[in-house]
DNA sequence: TATTATTATCGTAATATTGCAATATTAAAT
DNA sequence: ATTTAATATTGCAATATTACGATAATAATA
């Protein structure tokens, strides 16, 4: 096969991998912790801060994006990139109940 | 081209993108909430409480395993699967110090 | 309107992931 | 020592991801 079989399980638990799949590549963690960082919403240097190429970048941007995690103006010039803070919360949140619901109690 | 071009990102960049990718597949949150629930060692059913056959169950324990995030008795019968909390809890802090460092500050 | 700067899309190649059937391995129990 | 129950490994097919060059699209500016 090779797609995942995403019928049988809960959409919590696809929502989490749909999120985590955003920080499993360590593109998008540094896109993300430099949007973050800037206080503008001009992000266009991305390219050579992160030093992949345009494309690349681009399309790391479409997969954040499809997650819902950036918000803003994005087409043409001028692009104006920022992270929506409301989802990016309910990332946060939502792994944080993943993880205290499922802390070890043996060994 | 196609593999990542991981030597160009930090060590934090890194190990936050290897270990959101243990998430980043719903069967493997899935079978994490279910060791964690467990308050026995003993994890042997996760094939038909997932609804995977054994070997691709078996592939995914391997991923979870590899980040450190699984301890106990690997080999042979009579398995002895549970989470590594400690490695667990440092997941968790090091996502968190992700998001409250990357929180939006503009639009 | 033509130019320019910026981002998106297309096409393509290399690699990784996902899934399972078949088989091998492991360790306890008979 | 054989059997048995449980997990790991191998081999393979289908799909997804990653990356970039070339090109198209977009919108502000000259």
């Amino acid at each position: 096969m090779g797609a995942s079989k995403i019928d049988i399980h809960s959409t919590t638990q696809i929502e989490i991998a749909e999120l985590a799949k955003v920080l499993s590549h360590p593109a998008r963690v540094a896109i993300l912790e430099y949007i973050g960082k800037q206080n503008a919403c001009i992000c266009t240097d991305l390219v050579e801060e992160i030093g992949l190429s345009q494309p690349t970048i681009s399309q790391h941007l479409q997969v954040i994006k499809k997650a819902g995690l950036l918000q803003g103006n994005f087409e043409g010039k001028a692009l104006c990139y920022c992270i929506n803070a409301k989802r990016f919360k309910q990332f946060q949140q939502l792994l944080n109940t993943f993880f205290n619901n499922t802390s070890a109690n043996c060994c």
